[in-house]
DNA sequence: TTATTAAATAATAATGTTTATAATCAGTAT
DNA sequence: ATACTGATTATAAACATTATTATTTAATAA
């Protein structure tokens, strides 16, 4: 079964003046075939084979265009790389604190959450942000590394 | 009225083997002091008239002594510095997209969602993050900058 | 097909935050 | 006085990300 959300992506670009380059094909390919949720080295890295000239710089760039279309969502993080998920639909994330693994889940949404900010604190709300925090399986179960 | 937390938190550094300096207190009481979410450069920055010859990794290594003694919290974000947080109480942020304002509010707790995760995921979950985004009513009433 | 042109790439430098290193300094104990 | 311990300062280094610029290339149309 060919990636349906991948075609639609490409669709997506076409319409608008952003134009398709090798590279920028595999960005695209690879960010919606993997499951995970990658950095940018990552995606550079998985790519190196493919495109030995490729620039990191470009990995960086076109995540950027993928962003501003709407085509993935960057997680940033605080010390380390930010991750880039190609799911923009809702849901949230656990994430495991020992080895970093990141796992969707879903939740009916916080709306009340916002309402209160909105009355508490005067402010417009836009959206928020919300993670979980824990050991993931893999890590309970004793296998260190 | 003097600072009752700064007093207890001076109190519990002196009860570990943690020297009291001139600029460790300096930038305890800043952070005790400050009604707002500093980060380090900001601190490192008010405490310059004071200690003109302070270095900015002795603000970086007495944030992190009381973060490890568990008297300030670290709010971390991708792009941008850390801010720190004197209040440890359980509390979330809203946060302005505009001019970076963060304002404390508070919220019942969010167990049912850290339950739900655990299920789902597997994880045994240990905490999690929400804040919630939006535009502050200084920036929403047109006055930008 | 070729020419045109705006956009994308690669290489590299620069940025900004945070951490590491090493010498110096300031207390306290011996 | 000497040694010891930890803190501070100055500086270099790490690291992810962005900016710059010359070169290459994709899309478009003659
Ligand atoms: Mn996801
Ligand atoms: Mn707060
Ligand atoms: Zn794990
Ligand atoms: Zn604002």
């Amino acid at each position: 079964m060919e990636n349906t959300e991948l075609r639609e992506a490409l669709q997506s670009l076409k319409s608008t003046k952003v134009r398709m380059t090798p590279q920028r094909h595999a960005i695209l390919e690879f960010l919606f075939n993997c499951e995970s949720h990658p950095t940018a080295d990552d995606i550079y890295k998985s790519l190196e084979d493919q495109f030995p000239n490729m620039s990191v710089a470009t990995v960086y760039n076109n995540l950027r265009v993928f962003k501003e279309a709407g085509l993935v969502r960057e997680l940033t993080y605080g010390d380390s790389s930010s991750r880039f998920d190609s799911n923009t639909s809702d849901h949230y994330h656990v994430i495991c604190d020992e080895c970093g693994k990141i796992v969707d889940f879903h939740y009916p949404g916080l709306d009340e959450v916002e309402t209160l900010a909105e009355h508490v604190a005067g402010f417009k709300v836009r959206n928020h942000r919300m993670e979980v925090y824990g050991t993931c399986p893999d890590c309970r179960s004793g296998q260190q590394h």
